[in-house]
DNA sequence: ATTTGGCACTCGACCGAGTTAAGTGCCAAT
DNA sequence: ATTGGCACTTAACTCGGTCGAGTGCCAAAT
């Protein structure tokens, strides 16, 4: 069929302009790949793929590169998995042993896939929402003062100090929390709120100032603060070939900094890993890079995504697997617990 | 005197150079700065600034450039602490307002420095080894495993899990952490493993694995991760202005990224605020680089270190003031806790 | 009906010469 | 000591010309 082997003469310009990041024309085609077919059949074929709107030349004299849609083809229709490297390989099973926390556990997970990559890599924290309350800790510092820690069963820990109006003692303190404990335990963060709506009904006016107190603190750190987390690695990588952005990429530096940006890249959480080319995406700052994600957790109830970010010349087969990879090993890792 | 005149040539030199980014000639010096003086006499004069070593020419016939010797003369005898603008003031006085943990209130900071300095802004986290234990709680997760949660008196708080090699019931549990918080509360981080040396000894063998496990991970927290914690924003301010790094900034974003490097930066923690020009400081991916840097923390035992990194061709006196005047901030905040 | 070699054409990249303008250093005059 | 004048240096810019990679198209070959 023919529409094969203009697909093959595609993923051909791909990956050359991939690897030398030069427009590539007939001539060196014909020759680094052995397509069995001349420089002039290649270039009528290149003509029917500019007219659909996969290649383009940046110039009249010039070779051909891919556009978005043509990488988007590749992406879709062409490009195969490509097999990890061994050292890749041992790198992912083993960048987690050892991990003391949570924290520690998303940083050696950005800073690996940056490494692997080659790319700048984005980590989502566990989200809050929709993990479950594994414990709340309430420690009195002080009489007028409580801290309130949130456990999570992602392992996630936050605190937040409480002023209180009236004076509590150590008794009220842990019937408080053991009272607590038992509704929340377990219960979905998201679905706090409603747990805990008619909670401060049962005390005595005296003490419901300060169980008040208390209870708008948890809710703050259930909801309110349920604003998602996300760590970036190897800007570095940004700069590392500066042909890739040839317009200053101070503005790619900026969106990278701010976390409403990447989480909307990150988009919805779902299986499997996911592409987005140029401008299918649409920060305007960004429209010269590609981002390849994948979301991890749990098998079935994905709770955060990861993924990684580069110039649309990128190396796509490589870093859908390595981000796929690491996704399955992070998801295995946090499901067994530390 | 002489060198006084030779000092406001200097002076006028590192202010247009900032400002335009264009070695300064002779004649426009003349012209923008009303000294009353001729650009034969200031040709003179530059001469023997250079051969002072405070100024070069990139070449022949081309105005100079003040040499990091120059900027450093600059700083040390010349430059006035320049009031910041209203706006900058009041941004300053406000940006911790509501603050609700360390995180928070670093997180604000180093944003605020890099916005208001348009550079690199770095904060130290408060440095574990400096400070005191507040308190220290030990949740049982399960019958096998406890969580042991650290809370210093900068507010910073550390957790880690634990498995056990036997079970513990609660009391047992809530024994441990009233002997714990009675002997490390209000000790100072370092000395901790002092303290606890002969803790588990006077536990029965049949309780003594449970504790010194419990005790090695204190230990570990209080020591071996007191590795210090450094965050960075703003980045993108690099590639505001291409020209300020001729040579591709990768080899600054790469180190950047690089805690141990940045600890370096920023040095030993002192009070006042300190200022290294490109190569005094020895890093050779920065040696295009300043930094500005000053201690926080409670007066008289600054804790950690916060400043800002920029081209050396920068603003001096404001990136000082800045960085002083947040860090004077951020101390008194810290004093009077949240 | 495809495929291919040949050929005229386009256009950016590269090169070298010439010009310009900014800036210097030095010297003689003030 | 300061200044105006002047010859000199040199990067930056401009230009015309050449080169070469690449294309599109057409006529011949399969």
């Amino acid at each position: 069929m023919i529409a094969d082997r203009r697909l093959e003469i595609l993923r051909a310009i791909v990956d050359d302009y991939v690897a030398t990041n030069e427009p590539v024309g007939s001539k060196v085609l014909a020759a680094r790949h052995s397509l069995g077919i001349s420089p002039a059949t290649i270039r009528n074929e290149m003509a029917l793929l500019e007219e659909e709107g996969l290649i383009s030349q940046p110039h009249t004299s010039a070779g051909r590169i891919p556009t978005d849609l043509g990488y988007r083809v590749f992406v879709d229709r062409i490009s195969t998995v490509k097999p990890l490297s061994a050292p890749e390989r041992r790198a992912i099973d083993h960048f987690l042993e050892g991990a003391v926390d949570l924290d520690d556990v998303v940083n050696r997970t950005v800073r690996l896939l940056a490494q692997v990559t080659k790319q700048v890599a984005i980590v989502q924290y566990p989200s809050l929402s929709k993990s479950a309350v594994r414990h709340i800790e309430i420690l009195p510092l002080t009489p007028m003062r409580l801290m309130i820690v949130l456990i999570t069963d992602t392992g996630r820990v936050e605190q937040r100090i409480v002023e209180l109006a009236n004076q509590m003692n150590e008794a009220n303190v842990a019937k408080l929390r053991s009272q607590l404990n038992l509704l929340c335990a377990g219960e979905k963060l998201n679905l706090i709120p409603n747990t805990l709506k008619s909670f401060t009904e049962k005390f005595e006016p005296a003490e419901r100032t300060n169980v008040t107190s208390v209870v708008n603190v948890i809710l703050e750190m259930a909801i309110e603060r349920s604003e998602e987390k996300v760590i970036v690695s190897g800007t570095a990588n940004l700069a590392r070939i500066p042909s890739d952005f040839p317009s200053s990429f101070h503005p790619i530096l900026e969106a990278l900094e701010e976390q409403v940006v990447l989480l909307h890249l990150l988009g919805e959480t779902a299986d499997g890993t996911k592409v987005k080319i140029g401008h299918e995406q649409d920060n305007t700052n960004l429209q010269s890079t590609s981002i390849v994600t994948s979301g991890y957790g749990p098998e079935g109830e994905r709770v955060a995504n990861l993924g990684i970010i580069g110039p649309t010349r990128m190396d796509y087969s490589g870093s859908m697997s390595a981000v796929s990879a690491v996704a399955r090993y992070v998801s295995r890792f946090l499901e067994e617990g530390f």
